[in-house]
RNA sequence: GGCAACGUGGCCGAGCGGCUAGGCGAGGGACUGCAAAUCCCUUUUACGGCGGUUCGAAUCCGCCCGUUGCCUCCA
């Protein structure tokens, strides 16, 4: 199996066939690390990292680089604003997003480059593109000479005339063109600076990537990714930068997510309507965030609010009460039946689904809609197990079946339910509560719904009841079941 | 203004020439001591508007209307 997928550059579908199988090389943009990053951050990071997992699972070897942009104007502003420097605000937000990825479970890439650390590369490639003549020097700045790369615009779908009669770039009598990126800027006074042929300075934004890009995993990668308002300027000015100095294509296949917006507007720090990703997982289980994202294709628009959060919690709560029910099953009375139940069919055709749905130009939703086929069916199984009281052992083998197979689907490639095991998963959330003095005991809870189900043999409903009742005020809900009362937080 | 997307049933959201996506919500039923959970049934001209191509269009083409993104830093 393979993958289609859309490429930017070419505004098609396209199948993936890496420069040199098994090998396949990937950059994403990473973070800016001048603030906690945001859901609109996070949906990136989760695509991207679902991607990953999707094409390892494929059989490629992927290299996965992500960097961090730890030198740039906002994060000297805030460090003036804080009145320290800037890499003390660098650290911090590297610091913070490290938690952040943990939270929401999204892997380390295998190499996290800093923009700090590859001076003197970024410094080797603005070199490289004066001496081509595709660069110039101006007053200790450096700026790429756009109309000398005749293809500038093509990944955006821009052509320059267009870009110069709209151009709203500040008019700087240090640039040919309005058009020109600065490679290279000059230093300000207070401003991080290094040495370089051209004065103390610092790079330009667009150089970094590139830069890293070469050192990391060469002149040409197979997948360079990154959110849909990176395409311009910042991916055609690394194209431009790239192409120009080696005459090679930069990357094979550009792809973009769509982005995260607040009631149709886009998510952004300057708006103010952002969220930030420690407010989503200290309400909500981190399986929840990559759910909603996976739930949306990955190239169109996903509005967030906190009501979507909570449908997605339902949608959650109802896989994992299919996936637990197993356990329940096993405790009924088992009976032997004919030939193979046609579950097991099922099971197979929903692997199928899931996975050629993400051939599909990475059809996420469409693979969580086999899944949730399979729920259903799982759903008439148990229920018709527990009128009966009982449940053949065809039918508990294919439920069992079923269950690892959704499990091992959604862990493997969605990177969900993995810290997922049966019966204790929620006695391990309330454990840890313990631990940090919020909640009781778990085995405390297990002794009420002990005690509670000797009152309702004894037919002591109104003690069974106040039970369950104070319990659910204490956040702890029982269900009871044919084969035995479970609890639950929440 | 230029460029690029998008407009699907109560809401969200796949599909992109013929075959019930899926989720959430709502109503009814089964089950239960009561709940919860679960399943079943219903929500039976869903595809912005108007034309066109086709045996057949949500799906292709044209125009119009509306929403958004990019054009400045941005995942």
């Amino acid at each position: 199996m393979s993958l289609r997928i859309y490429n930017t550059l070419t505004g098609k579908l396209e199948e993936l066939v890496p420069l040199n199988p098994p090998h396949l090389l990937i950059y994403t943009c990473g973070v800016t690390v001048y603030d906690d990053s945001h859901v609109g951050h996070g949906r990136s990071l989760i695509v991207f990292d679902v991607l990953r997992r999707f094409l390892e699972h494929l059989g490629y070897r992927v290299r996965f680089v992500r960097n961090f942009t730890d030198v740039d104007d906002k994060i000297i502003n805030r460090s003036k604003q804080e009145c320290t420097d800037f890499m003390t605000i660098a650290n911090r937000y590297i610091a913070s997003y490290y938690i952040d990825m943990e939270n929401i479970r999204v892997k380390p890439a295998d190499v996290e480059p800093r923009v700090t650390e590859h001076i003197q590369e970024i410094i080797e490639v603005i070199k490289g593109l004066i001496e081509k003549g595709y660069a110039y020097e101006s007053e200790g700045d450096v700026y790429f000479s756009v109309s000398s790369f005749p293809e500038y615009g093509k990944l955006s779908k821009r052509n320059v005339e267009e870009l110069e009669a709209g151009a709203r770039v500040e008019p700087s009598e240090k640039k040919k063109n309005p058009l020109d990126f600065a490679l290279w800027k000059s230093a300000k006074a207070g401003e991080p600076a290094w040495d370089s042929p051209w004065g103390p300075g610092r790079p330009g934004w667009h150089t970094e990537c590139v830069a890293m890009i070469f050192k990391h995993l060469g002149q040409t990668i197979d997948i360079h990714a990154g959110g849909l308002d990176l395409v311009f300027p910042h991916h055609e000015n690394e194209i431009a930068q790239a192409e120009a100095l080696t005459g090679k294509p930069f990357a094979r296949y550009w792809v973009h997510n769509g982005l995260v917006t607040v009631g149709g507007q886009k998510m952004s720090k300057s708006l103010g309507n952002y969220i930030t990703l420690k407010e989503v997982y200290s309400k909500y289980h981190p399986d929840i965030l990559r759910l909603l994202v996976l739930f949306t294709h990955y190239r169109s628009p996903l509005d967030f609010s906190w009501e979507k959060m909570e449908e997605t919690k339902r949608a959650y709560e109802r896989l994992i009460n299919a996936l637990e029910d197993l356990e329940l099953l096993k405790k009924l009375p088992s009976y032997e039946e004919k030939g193979t139940h046609p579950l097991f069919e099922s099971v197979k055709q929903m692997e199928e689904g899931f996975f050629k749905a993400l051939s599909d130009d990475f059809n996420t939703p469409q693979a969580l809609a086999t899944i949730y086929g399979l729920i259903g069916e799982l759903g008439k199984i148990k229920n018709k197990a527990f009128s009966d009281g009982r449940i053949s052992r065809q039918e508990l083998e294919a439920y069992e079946f079923a269950v690892n197979s959704i499990i091992r689907s959604l862990r493997g490639v969605f990177g969900l339910l993995e810290d997922y095991k049966p019966e204790c998963d929620v006695k391990r959330v309330v454990q840890k509560e313990l631990e940090a003095g919020t909640i009781f005991d778990s085995r405390l809870v297990d002794l009420l719904v002990e005690v509670r189900d000797m009152t309702r043999k004894e037919k002591l409903f109104s003690v069974a009841d106040h039970i369950r009742d104070r319990l659910k005020e204490l956040g702890i809900i029982l269900e009871d079941t044919p084969a035995g009362t479970k609890w639950k937080k929440q």
